[in-house]
RNA sequence: GGUGGGGUUCCCGAGUGGCCAAAGGGGGCAGACUGUAAAUCUGCUGACUUCGUCUUCGGUGGUUCGAAUCCACCCCCCACCA
């Protein structure tokens, strides 16, 4: 790849936690298109926010010309692997691996190319399923050493709370992972998180012993919020890419809502704007640091669900909080500048709950169960605490009747605004 | 298989016959302050048609007017031993 250092890149963006050998990897990705990979465990059927990190490194070597092989793992999430968590995992079934697997597939075909051979995907229960366990134990159990997996951070971890011999395995499917891939692609590059260290390492041992062949792994930092928390989760738990699960208007809002703290880092991961725009952004003051926030929210978002879809968020999150940088001062490469601010059409892009007009009932709607049926809150004792605690409103007024019921004459047209907090909303659309 | 220690509400963890929907902390939600930030302070945090009723303290039975708390059996986890 002609001018360009990848692992540079990578690194610079912050990337890099670890890696098994930087000084021959620069070289390698400066040189070679390189077949590299990551693996994602299917073990729910949509990825979620801290996923992302592992798929934005391998979108960026991929614009660098390098090859990714994506590997689902069929297989090793029936096994469930142990690092970085505290307790196993409820096992799955192999019907719910496999239709996750699936999902999985076609969420990150959206970040990375896989048209015309610019990637492979696979799934390891291509080559682990009709595996015989008398021969893998021989060929390769036969060259891990248990006294050094036990010394392993991630197995240390859990010597104190219990590891099954079937988690205890996993780094060993791992590992042979690899190999495949070495063998089948020359894959000689593995990325995963911090926590895959262990993991990564065995494998290029396992290669290195059973073909001789050299290859290299880098490991990404844990992603947490500066408050030291996990990244990705949020108000409704994890921040999924399933719009099922997280519509793509709290998707944006994620991001928006994210901390000042951690704007920089956020645009260096998961937009692809350049360095000096990021640094830039990133510094400004108060009211357009703002701006920084919203050019991340919409980047990420267009990135996950199209450039559309974010306009919308975009919109109909400004029409209620309002433009940051509505005169457009801030430079930025960001398609976001395209998007014509719009008196009111951003009002239409707030996520919406129908009611059929036929079913409005005379006496009107109470208001504890519109606000559970339009999923403000999970149960009416929860809603009947936001009104008393004075977190519901209508029309932005606060609504303090715990009583009252919605009448038409609360719609304006056919549509009114329900809130819950100040940044939970629902347009609530008579049809 | 033996010995000992455990399984409590989202998590950690108190509770050893009624005052227990269950202390405390964490997390979460909301309010105030703000910039849709952070920090701070305040309230809430099982469900229901909030009067009150119902479900919850590993499981199943039992004792009792009454059990998370006592008894029996069972299941699971941890430590040491084998």
């Amino acid at each position: 790849m002609p001018g360009i250092n990848s692992f540079q890149d990578l690194r610079n963006r912050g990337f890099v936690y670890q890696a098994t050998d930087e000084a021959a990897t620069i070289p390698l990705l400066r040189k070679e298109k390189v077949h590299f990979y990551a693996g994602f465990d299917p073990t729910a059927d949509s990825l979620h926010a801290g996923h992302l990190l592992p798929v934005m490194a391998m979108r960026r070597l991929q614009q660098a010309g390098h090859v990714p092989i994506v590997l689902v793992g069929g297989a090793t999430a029936l096994v469930g692997d142990p690092s970085g968590k505290q307790e196993a995992r409820p096992i799955l079934t192999k019907d719910e691996v496999a239709a996750n697997a699936e999902a999985l597939k076609k969420q990150l075909g959206r970040f990375i190319a896989m048209e015309d051979g610019k990637a492979v995907f696979v799934n390891n229960a291509d080559w682990f399923m009709d595996l015989l366990y008398i021969d893998f134990l021989r060929e390769i159990g036969s060259r891990f050493s248990v006294n050094r997996m036990l010394a392993a951070e991630s197995v240390k971890l859990r010597l104190e709370t219990g590891l099954s011999f079937l988690e205890f395995n996993y780094m060993l499917l791992q590992a042979y992972d690899f190999h495949v891939l070495n063998k089948k692609y020359n894959c000689k590059l593995q990325l995963g998180g911090q926590d895959q260290w262990g993991n990564i390492v065995a494998g290029v041992e396992l290669v290195r012993r059973i073909s001789q062949n050299e290859v290299f792994g880098i490991t990404f930092p844990l992603l947490t919020d500066s408050a030291g928390k996990k990244f990705g989760k949020t108000a409704g738990g994890a921040v999924w890419l399933d719009t099922a699960r997280t519509s793509v208007f709290d998707y944006y809002q994620f991001w928006r809502n994210c901390e000042d703290a951690d704007i920089a880092k956020l645009l260096f991961f998961f937009t692809s704007l350049p360095e000096d725009e990021i640094k830039m952004l990133s510094s400004l003051e108060t009211p357009g640091l703002n701006r920084a926030k919203e050019i991340l929210a919409y980047e990420a978002t267009a990135l996950a669900h199209g450039e559309a879809e974010a306009a919308k968020a975009y919109l109909g999150a400004c029409s209620k909080f309002g433009y940051s940088d509505p005169e457009g001062k801030i430079k930025t490469s960001s398609a976001v500048v395209k998007i014509r601010p719009d008196a009111d059409a951003g009002l239409s892009d707030l996520p919406t709950f129908k009611i059929p007009l036929s079913d409005f009932p005379a006496e009107g709607i109470w208001i504890i169960k519109l606000l559970t049926d339009a999923g403000l809150s999970s149960s009416n004792g929860e809603a009947r605490r936001l009104v008393q605690g004075g977190g519901a409103y209508i029309n932005d007024q606060r609504l303090s009747d715990l009583n009252y019921k919605i009448a038409k004459s609360d719609f304006n047209k056919n549509s009114m605004i329900l809130k819950a907090g100040k940044k939970n909303v629902r347009r609530i659309v008579l049809e």
